[in-house]
DNA sequence: ACCTTAATTGAGAATAATTTTCAATTTCAA
DNA sequence: TTGAAATTGAAAATTATTCTCAATTAAGGT
């Protein structure tokens, strides 16, 4: 089963256990194509007859975060969004902020250019964010009546 | 008094007073060199005998960034950290994950690329963030060893 | 200088997100 | 099947920030 192939493969710390609300919330975020937070797993798996303890959300969403299971969003407005890393490799976000509305975007120059900035600053890049906030197609004709 | 002219000039609005409190925020931002956050303000004007009210802090902070005195650089750790606006135009940052040093920079190529990939999805690019996340050069060199 | 009053402040309570504590439960290797 | 080590849930604790409200203060008119 997939499941614990994903254990397998990312959580494979010799004292790792796999407990039934981790391969819950494994499912949960494996199955999400949104980015969520903690409360959206507690919210589906309480819906579900699933309920989990806040507590172990939070600490399984560190645990998967360490292990490369998922990654953050971002952090703004103070709570942390994710997603799964698994077959979505890495891209930006534009957000909009009149709705809220995500779009996900890859931009090979940009990433380039990163590299290249950092290099001159005898910098070693590991990662990056990147969120380009505005409005979106539909909100900005919406504010233009 | 140059204190007076940031008020006049990015807080005019009709029934705003300045107030000690506004007045020693605005010194304390103007002066510091490093980004800051509340508590930042709040222990510095503490240990100079001018202490002030978290809530007042807050509330100034909140009034500085929407007249744009101050802009936020980041909201990751989910502690909001802000800079003066004044006399420091838009850049970028390349945080050490090992140190925490903080590298300002610059890339006029990577902000026209940033408008360009907006365009091609009609987003209304209004403002961004972007972090860079890595080693900085005296702690890659530490790590070598 | 003195009034008036709307704006602002400080203290502390309230909220939101996350973390910690700890006794009870579960996993898993032997 | 057993038992130690890891994990969990519930509740308390922490952190960052916001709100409430009575007391104070800035600033325009007199
Ligand atoms: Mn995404
Ligand atoms: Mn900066
Ligand atoms: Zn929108
Ligand atoms: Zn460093």
């Amino acid at each position: 089963m997939e499941i614990k192939e994903i254990f397998n493969n990312y959580l494979k710390n010799g004292t790792l256990k796999i407990t039934t609300p981790r391969v819950k919330i494994l499912k949960f975020i494996k199955f999400t194509k949104e980015h969520f937070d903690a409360d959206d797993i507690y919210n589906n798996l309480k819906e579900n007859q699933q309920k989990i303890s806040l507590a172990s959300i939070y600490r399984t969403l560190a645990l998967f975060l360490k292990n490369g299971v998922i990654r953050i969003v971002t952090h703004a407005g103070r709570k942390a969004k994710y997603e799964f890393v698994k077959d979505n490799p890495h891209h930006d976000h534009m957000i909009c902020i009149k709705c809220g509305k995500i779009i996900e975007f890859k931009n090979d120059d940009i990433e380039y250019m990163q590299k290249k900035v950092c290099e001159k600053y005898n910098f070693i890049l590991k990662e990056h964010n990147m969120e380009l906030r505005g409005l979106c197609k539909n909100c900005y004709k919406k504010r233009k009546k």
